[in-house]
DNA sequence: GTATCTGCAAAAATTTTGCTAGTAT
DNA sequence: ATACTAGCAAAATTTTTGCAGATAC
């Protein structure tokens, strides 16, 4: 969890407000790494601030995105879900529960094009879902094979 | 685009019903490569079935999503898209305007893991974007450096 | 002091559901 | 004949918006 000064400062360099649900926010959207659903976070903070709306979690939480402080996810259907891991990183994606999971980026021999893209598209980085099965849902799957 | 034929046989071997609304459907959404969200196929569909109701949309897309006749896309936000390129491919995402095309799976080394998932995770595929900017977005980008 | 931000409430957008009549097998 | 599916309308869910008052710089 980052310090509230910590934040304050990070709001600073990006040229936001610090103000004290925006703090409250980030530092509960950093406590551990997760996914988070703005129902998630809006559920988190209310603790701390019981006052707060859900607009201003969404607002704030689009802000954090746009700034790179954030990372947005779309992994499987569903809401929007929000990153705090900023590093590198891969998802493990099970198709059947839907969970995800970060794996290291060193997990993975180096994603590299082996030519320009095409159409002139300038590629800046290589976001890579495994998608699979989960041990729990691996297990479900035909224990022994069906019949 | 697929025949009304093939179509059906499709269906069949899915133990799906091949009805006239499924048919049309399907061959709207893989007429061409692209990606359509369920607004979009309304659309397209109710050029040749007016009474067509958007629920039906939604059933089929997931239908046919559930038995691998089309594949799901989250790219960035906004509404569930299709995509109804089965073989293996990558996304180029272009990260200001949200653009999506196709690249081939050939376009990169291969992607392999250095060592198993962790937590006995099952990997079955690699689902590679590449993030950057489309050639428009990248020329709008400081045409030359700000100040 | 000024620009930015919050909370609220309402609206917009997206997706799901239950049900009856209709259709495919 | 039986099971599945379409259309409809309503609801549920998710996200956005406008604006008055409050807060940060």
């Amino acid at each position: 969890m980052q310090s509230q000064s910590k934040v304050r400062e990070l709001c600073r360099v990006h040229g936001l407000a610090a103000t004290h649900q925006r703090v409250i926010i980030y530092r509960a959207v950093t406590a551990r790494p997760g996914h988070y659903s703005p129902e998630d976070v809006y559920n988190l903070v209310r603790r701390q601030i019981p006052s707060i709306s859900l607009a201003t979690v969404y607002k704030n939480l689009k802000t954090f995105v746009a700034h790179g402080m954030l990372r947005e996810l779309h992994p499987g259907a569903g809401p929007l879900r929000v990153d705090p891991t900023l590093e590198r990183h891969h998802h493990l994606v099970c198709t059947r529960c839907g969970a995800v999971r970060d794996v290291a980026s060193s997990w993975l021999v180096p994603v590299r094009a082996r030519r320009p893209a095409p159409r002139g598209f300038r590629v800046r980085e290589f976001k890579v879902d495994a998608l699979g099965l989960c041990r729990k849902c691996a297990r479900k799957r035909s224990p022994r094979s069906r019949s």
